[in-house]
DNA sequence: TTGAAAGCGCTACCAA
DNA sequence: TTGGTAGCGCTTTCAA
């Protein structure tokens, strides 16, 4: 069947509203492009208004790019898809965009592909403008980006250099936490850190010392290990800090929350009667665990449509000044903390 | 800065191919389009192609699509981005379009934007054709998608009608776990089934019988409960069943399974000494389960790439034929599974 | 084997 | 307030 390969439709053109109405194809472009200063008499306006929208009008993408050099689609990177934190920053980025005329196109690319994923992008599918969210150890990024020439707004991650980022506070966020742990009595409070060198798992190390400070508890090295961001890492890590009997557990991700509580489980220990989990990041997955997980919940939605904001007003030729960190939302009191054994 | 509102570089176009290579830029546009019949002199062949390498020609896809009508990229649509059976859809759809030389433009619909989603997908970005991924209950799917007028593909549901879809057989998938369940000496075994009346659940409670009658135990409708697609659902439908004393629970789905565990675990039952759990579809969730739950793999890339080799082939002037129901992988044997209690 | 030229649908400048 | 028109970068038909 040659027929689907057709066209769809015979689509309407400016031309035919123009005929139509009785006007030029110029004429015609300016009232419906909606031109900030109409110069159109309101009569004729209308008419045009009208005809258009009997015939269902709809202006084509591509002539239009072609002529302006603009697409006014933005594109959005996420290292994976299938992990809330960046469906969520995807929600917010969407959301952010079509308020402002943007359209959002979606974007994942398989590790050690970025390069020609952004290329892609930007060259393929013609986006004016680029958000780039980013896990921790890709480096790769920044000559990749640069050489793609093209305006971004990076999420979750800072690069030296001018470009534009947007990031959570997980610093604040691992303080929060410590601090519900602290408030619960725990003393003896163990951490499952994130990549090593990674500045996201920096952060939260950070916060954590700041809980611990904040309640006047000594730091312990032998209570940190570094999980990553897997359920493996987590269960690794968990493993190695048994000996050291923590009654409290912060893990920089839900998912090596997971797999801590696995170990714990198997060793026999009660959560939260033994010992206290909680996580950072909010997700279903929180609730699914057993027993569910307290968790802290960060703005990732936010982060998205902050980033899409400042991607779309630096596009429009402005130059919006940095955000700071996004503060970290509610803690979420699950069945996985208690108060600490005595 | 107004200067971050440029287009990123001075772009370099067909003509300046042409004329850097002494050619005209039709000869140029032939090569460089790589035409079938290549009625060009090899030598000329050769220094149009040095050129554009050197000058890092990249062709202008707005301009092109304007010209042939085509964009080359076709859209996929899914109800949910962080669902591991649509993400690896996705994965499974980019890779087959990528290998025809297509690229894919993800995109999520919110409940209830359907239709809009539809047409600003065809539309305002221009795909030739689309694949539409859907859970159960999206009756509205099918005017929306007569109404964009553009050649489609179904995953994982059935329109009636002539489009094309890919399926998986959940059916088949059902009857498998509960093989592995009687295998196991269980005879009381629950379904945790999925939403009233749609057509994935229909076949998993099929699957559920067959799986049964291969073991010649008789279907008591008091062992199922519908739970739908949420691990509220599971909860609901799992607490209902308690008082059945079933040995082995199948849940449609691995969220479903979630609930169920947190409500064995609360009413005190061990799994799997007391009750063994399977769920359908595998995903790094189950293992962060505890105790980690034994799955049935579905072959999700797989439908993502049929789909879009379906697609593509019907948008190339072929009329594909329908593909048969997709059969299940591999069942992962975890931890939630054992023998039944004797 | 190569070149000339029309035109896809639209915007934006200039003239009326 | 409106219309004429050039041209964005490319493909494709026709002629040389």
């Amino acid at each position: 069947m040659k027929a689907k390969a057709a066209p769809p439709s015979p689509r309407v053109t400016l031309a035919d509203v123009a005929r139509a109405a009785g006007v030029d194809m110029s004429t015609a472009s300016r009232v419906l492009r909606g031109e900030a200063t109409q110069r159109v008499r309101e009569e004729t306006r209308d008419r045009i208004l009208k005809v258009a929208d009997d015939l269902q009008y709809l202006a084509n993408p591509l002539a239009r790019g072609l002529r302006t050099a603009r697409t006014y689609t933005i594109g959005i990177l996420v290292p994976q898809l299938d992990n809330p934190v960046f469906a969520s920053a995807i929600r917010g980025a969407e959301l952010a965009a079509a308020q402002l005329g943007y359209s959002l196109l979606i974007s994942h690319r398989e590790p050690g592909t970025t390069g020609t994923t952004i290329a892609k992008l930007s060259q393929t599918n013609r986006v004016d403008g680029l958000l780039v969210a980013s896990l921790d150890d890709d480096e790769v990024l920044r000559t990749d980006l640069i050489a793609a020439r093209v305006p971004y707004v990076l999420m979750n991650r800072v690069l030296p250099g001018a470009a534009l980022s947007v990031i959570l506070d997980s610093r604040a966020a691992a303080r929060l936490a410590v601090a519900h742990l602290t408030a619960l009595g725990h003393t003896r409070i163990a951490h499952l850190a994130g990549r090593e060198g990674g500045f996201n798992a920096r952060q939260r190390f950070e916060g954590y010392r700041d809980g611990l400070n904040d309640a006047g508890i000594a730091y312990d090295k032998r209570l940190v290990s570094v999980a990553g961001y897997t359920a493996e890492g987590g269960v690794m890590a968990m493993q190695a800090l048994l000996r050291q009997r923590p009654t409290a557990v912060l893990a920089a991700t839900l998912v090596s929350a997971a797999g801590a509580m696995t170990v714990l489980h198997e060793a026999g220990l009660r959560i939260p009667e033994d010992v206290s989990v909680i996580g950072l990041h909010d997700a279903p997955v929180a609730g699914m665990l057993y027993p569910a997980l307290t968790t802290v919940m960060m703005p990732t939605e936010e982060m998205g449509s902050v980033a899409a904001t400042l991607l779309i007003r630096s596009l429009n030729g402005e130059s919006p000044e940095a955000v700071l960190p996004l503060p970290p939302g509610a803690l979420i009191s699950r069945a996985s903390t208690g108060p600490a054994p005595r």
